[in-house]
RNA sequence: CGCGGGAUGGAGCAGUUCGGUAGCUCGUCGGGCUCAUAACCCGAAGGUCGCAGGUUCGAAUCCUGCUCCCGCAA
């Protein structure tokens, strides 16, 4: 008996676990048959707006493996699509669209989903940002059996993993990625074969990660330093911290929560310091690392306070 | 052809408008001062000005082509 698998992701996040179940053979002693990988349609991106292939569809590529890409899955003839391939079961991670019913029931095993949290926390698009942006001290992976609500259904495995104080967005999503792909192949024995159940999420303690836009990048200085320091880390690699610096948006990479100057204004440059400049917020002051400009590369704050008269000048704005 | 910025000693930048000695803040090295120092003083080394071609008596600067980096927008 073999067990044909369709894998449904886009993102980086959904690569290790595609070529995981790539390596394998056979699990819980069926064969294992990668059929089909499903991603968001190619779209214009970057500079210049090239159409630009996800990066599931390049993993896919390169593992020889039919790629699909529909606009939806809730019409028929994209069921039907699907339908074709024969599935077992489908594996979720990050795919960006939404599986109408029909599509959770077509394969034997229905759905199960890697989610980069622990259910039911930060159910939803940006679970590892959000994590970081709240100053969670851990976080982790989910194998979850999918239902019809957003990350509701219940709970196959989960794996913890710690926040580290300096941990971004691009780190600890580097880690979950790759946490995600162990933990899909530790589950996927019982679920093929039926055993034990799935624990359902206690809905009241619930809470959803909001997607990330672009506005939110924006630096509040009334906000207090330890806030918009988690930000910093929570906005890397993307969307990326920002103020505005005379005008110009300035982006910041890497940060640190110092003690504050009485009688500053929130933005106002207070001091420069070894390893960069210290700005004054709310509540306490926040010492930038690593900043960028627009048209250059990230530097160290100290690097780019050189030769610029910064002191007193009020960011923000 | 989406819009735009950039490449100048090890780092960050100015100089390009209007062609004419390679400059600033640091760092490094040497020396001095100091109980001492990341402080201060004196001195030194270190640059094919992204690449290629063109104009010119003369190009970092003007013209043409190319490479690489990046912001916005998606």
């Amino acid at each position: 008996m073999s067990l044909r698998v369709i894998y449904c992701g886009t993102p980086d996040f959904a690569v290790p676990a595609l070529e995981a179940l790539a390596r394998l053979n056979e699990i819980g002693g069926e064969k294992l048959e990668l059929v089909a990988a499903y991603t968001q349609p190619d779209r214009p991106a970057g500079r210049g707006k090239k159409l630009t292939a996800s990066p599931v569809k390049q993993a896919a590529f390169e593992l020889g493996l039919p790629v699909e890409q529909p606009l939806s899955l809730r019409d028929e003839a994209a069921q039907a699509v699907m339908a074709g391939y024969r599935p077992d079961l489908l594996v979720v991670a990050a795919y960006g669209l939404i599986l109408p019913p029909a599509v959770l029931e077509m394969p034997r095993l229905g759905a199960i989903n890697i989610h980069a949290s622990l259910l039911p926390r930060w159910r939803g698009a940006a679970p590892i940002n959000r994590a970081i942006e709240a100053g969670d001290a851990e976080t982790g992976i989910t194998i979850m059996q999918m239902e019809a609500g957003l990350d509701t259904g219940p709970m196959w495995l989960t794996r913890i993993e710690p926040i580290h104080p300096d941990d971004t967005a691009a780190t600890l999503h580097d880690r979950l990625a790759s946490l995600g792909a162990q933990a899909l192949i530790e589950a996927l024995p019982a679920i093929i074969r039926g055993e034990g159940a799935p624990e359902p999420q206690d809905d009241a303690h619930a809470c959803y990660a909001a997607k990330l836009a672009k506005p939110e990048a924006k630096v509040d200085w009334l906000e207090p330093a330890a806030l918009i320091e988690r930000r910093v880390r929570a906005f890397n690699p993307w969307p990326v911290a920002q103020t505005m610096l005379e005008g110009e948006p300035l982006r910041l990479w890497g940060a640190r929560v110092v003690d504050g100057s009485e009688g500053a204004t929130p933005g106002e440059v207070i001091e420069l310091s070894a390893d960069g400049l210290v700005v004054q917020t709310g509540r306490c002051a926040l010492e930038l690392i690593r900043v960028q400009r627009a048209g250059g590369r990230p530097i160290g704050a100290a690097d780019f306070a050189r030769g610029r008269d910064l002191l007193g000048v009020r960011l923000g704005g």
